[in-house]
DNA sequence: TCCCAGGCTCTCT
DNA sequence: AGAGAGCATGGG
């Protein structure tokens, strides 16, 4: 993997172990979209980035030396060797998966994000979510290049119920709300917890009002970092039945979260 | 129309 | 401590 700046461009050249669209569209992010063949285009934080794969090659568009550094580097996880961690796996199902979705990286992206995303997952389907995080970053958040940041928890923490009704969210309304109170007044303290124990940090989670284990365990992966989180959803309970007659040891391990994704893209684009 | 969606809370045993 | 209903909304 070689990496040059040109142009302002960003070129990540034989990239090891890094499919932008595998990684954007594995069901981590719910702001990023295919605009054309290989183009992808989305929000992370306050930023707004284009990104292409071709052949051998990725292109982060308008993303100088400085910003891939500062932020892109560690967004896309690129410092650590996804290639070592599945050359580890034994288990040969497990290793089927892997290689199947051996271009997951797991995004490092914005706790405050992620958790709200997923409070907003919770017995939802995955368009539907979008059109509703859409709505959130339209309606309260900042407007940036290209579109909307998401909204910060003080934003959303000085509204209403009622203020989130163009959200159409449902029930998930007051799940979003009490959240945003939390981590706006302090009382959780999101970026404290990358660097606790995950238990300790899971904990810390399950105080929000709408916050269960699998939304815990997706903050926990997805947004502080913490990879041996295995968030247990419908698509992985039925995986584990179907491929591993229920049981899995590797849950427990160190990057359980990174075969948890490629565990849920392969169950989920084979249809299992 | 109906079933169900990357679940969680509440209630009842 | 385990099972089941109810939840808002809309995609397929």
């Amino acid at each position: 993997m070689n990496i040059y700046f040109e142009n302002n461009n960003t070129y990540i050249v034989s990239p090891d172990c890094f499919s932008i669209a595998a990684t954007l569209d594995c069901g981590q992010a719910f702001r990023w979209e295919e605009i054309e063949s290989g183009v992808w285009a989305g929000f992370a934080n306050d930023k707004y980035l284009k990104i292409e794969q071709t052949d051998n090659k990725i292109i982060l568009y308008d993303v100088s030396e400085k910003d891939f550094y500062d932020f892109w580097e560690n967004y896309f996880d690129l410092k650590r060797d996804y290639t070592s961690i599945i050359q580890k796996i034994e288990n040969e199902k497990l290793k089927t998966a892997a290689l199947f979705g051996k271009g997951i990286r797991i995004l490092r992206q914005d706790p405050w994000e992620t958790l709200c995303s997923f409070i907003i997952s919770q017995n939802n389907n995955i368009p539907r979510i979008k059109g509703i995080i859409n709505r959130l970053c339209e309606n309260f958040g900042e407007k940036i290049f290209g579109g909307y940041a998401f909204p910060t928890a003080e934003k959303i923490a000085a509204l209403t119920a009622d203020d989130l009704a163009v959200l159409r969210s449902g029930f998930r309304a007051k799940y979003i709300l009490d959240a945003a109170k939390k981590v706006a007044s302090g009382e959780i303290d999101l970026s404290s917890l990358i660097t606790i124990p995950t238990e300790k940090a899971r904990e810390e989670l399950l105080k929000i009002y709408g916050v269960g284990n699998k939304v815990a365990d997706c903050v926990l992966l997805f947004g502080l970092g913490h990879l041996n989180a295995f968030p247990k959803d419908v698509w992985i309970k039925r995986a584990l039945i179907e491929m591993f007659g229920g049981e899995l040891a590797e849950t427990e391990s160190k990057f359980a979260g990174v075969y948890q994704q490629y565990i849920f893209y392969y169950a989920r684009e084979n249809k299992i």
